[in-house]
DNA sequence: CCGGTATGAATGAACGACCGTTCATATTTA
DNA sequence: TAAATATGAACGGTCGTTCATTCATACCGG
């Protein structure tokens, strides 16, 4: 028979419940609070079955991270089209709208990544931030430079108001505080738009 | 005899040197990874001493961020300085340079709070985010409106710069991310202010 | 000044629970 | 039947917390 791929995404169901399993509870209460018997319970598997499947916990925790970050990156998702949508920065409230549904999307996964950073010194991750500007890069490339002043950097702008909404709407998600601008998610994605394009000087 | 202070950084007295090795211990691997032995131990205690100065373990986490607020609210900081400077937007740069100073000295402070989220879900934290905009309006209150844009709110645009600079020196301290704008900080806080100012648009 | 003592800081052994991982074994799958 | 998958008891540690005990100091009436 076959062997199955090592490697590859999980194909059997149970290790896919397993990783669910380590999700939600690693969201939940971090990766040193949550236990492999917890992880076992709410997947519904035997304790050592884990280990047939992640070489250990913390495998298990990179493996998660894996899923996630294939998944992101994936064509067809929100921010690829937002870039896509028009040149910057006339797809600038493109922008924020589709921060906001990938923070909500990808909740967990940016919760994984502050995880990362507090128990493993960003040790998964920081690779993800250091090709941050390369990634966006491409994405200027392929959508042209619109009506961007002459003294302005198009691909940090655009990092910079992309930055912007992702931590506007991490603090409305993750930290659990809503409208700590002020105002409701439309509002602030207008508001902010307004700043970026003309400025806050009179 | 009373403990004499044996290690180089003088102490006041136990209990605060069973907060300072909490909080570098904490910021390290995190609340649920790291032990109270391990804590004794770094702070030069007996195991059973903590428990004389703090109910438990949570209470000292609890304590940390208490300890932590104080100093960051107390007056004198660099954001309050920059916040008076000069009325918005007069200050951006000057905001820009005080968000790398505070995000350098209070690195430990910031991760805590990632640790809170992480693993409190937010319990501790919660209530300072949802503060948030009644801090910032009192300054601009205090300060003054400066040359703002009519259509603009001069609250959420101040918030909204200092989160920006905030959260890149965040990446570049406590991802350990250096130059993830393709620059340097000083170079970064201009482009930032440059864009604040009049805007991206042509 | 005295002896007595109340008080809190300090200690580390001990406790019961839980930790991540392994393993002998059983069951399912191809 | 061979391989893959599943099980849960067992192992050696470590966990947060408690506790009996010691020690240093402050306060007392005399």
């Amino acid at each position: 028979m076959p062997a199955a791929p090592a490697k590859a995404a999980p194909r059997a169901t149970n290790a896919a419940a397993i990783l669910d399993a380590a999700n939600r509870l690693f969201c939940k209460k971090g990766f040193h609070g949550t236990s492999t018997r917890e992880v076992a319970e709410a997947a519904g598997v035997s304790l050592g079955n884990i280990y047939n499947h992640f070489k250990g916990k913390e495998e298990l925790f990179a493996a998660l991270l894996e899923r996630f970050e294939a998944e992101y990156f994936a064509p067809g998702q929100p921010m690829a089209q937002a870039f896509l949508d028009a040149p910057f920065p006339a797809n600038i409230e493109a922008i924020g709208r589709a921060s906001g549904q990938t923070v909500n999307k990808f909740a967990d996964y940016i919760l994984l990544i502050y995880v990362d950073v507090v128990e493993f010194q960003g040790r998964h991750i920081a690779k993800l931030f250091r090709e941050m500007r390369v990634r966006y890069a491409k994405h200027v490339a392929k959508a042209g430079r619109g009506a961007v002043a002459p003294d302005v950097d198009p691909v940090a702008a655009m990092m910079m108001v992309t930055l912007s909404y992702f931590n506007y709407f991490t603090v409305e998600k993750l930290f659990g505080v809503k409208n700590h601008f002020g105002m409701g998610d439309e509002e602030a994605i207008k508001a902010f738009a307004r700043i970026f394009r003309r400025g806050v000087e009179r």
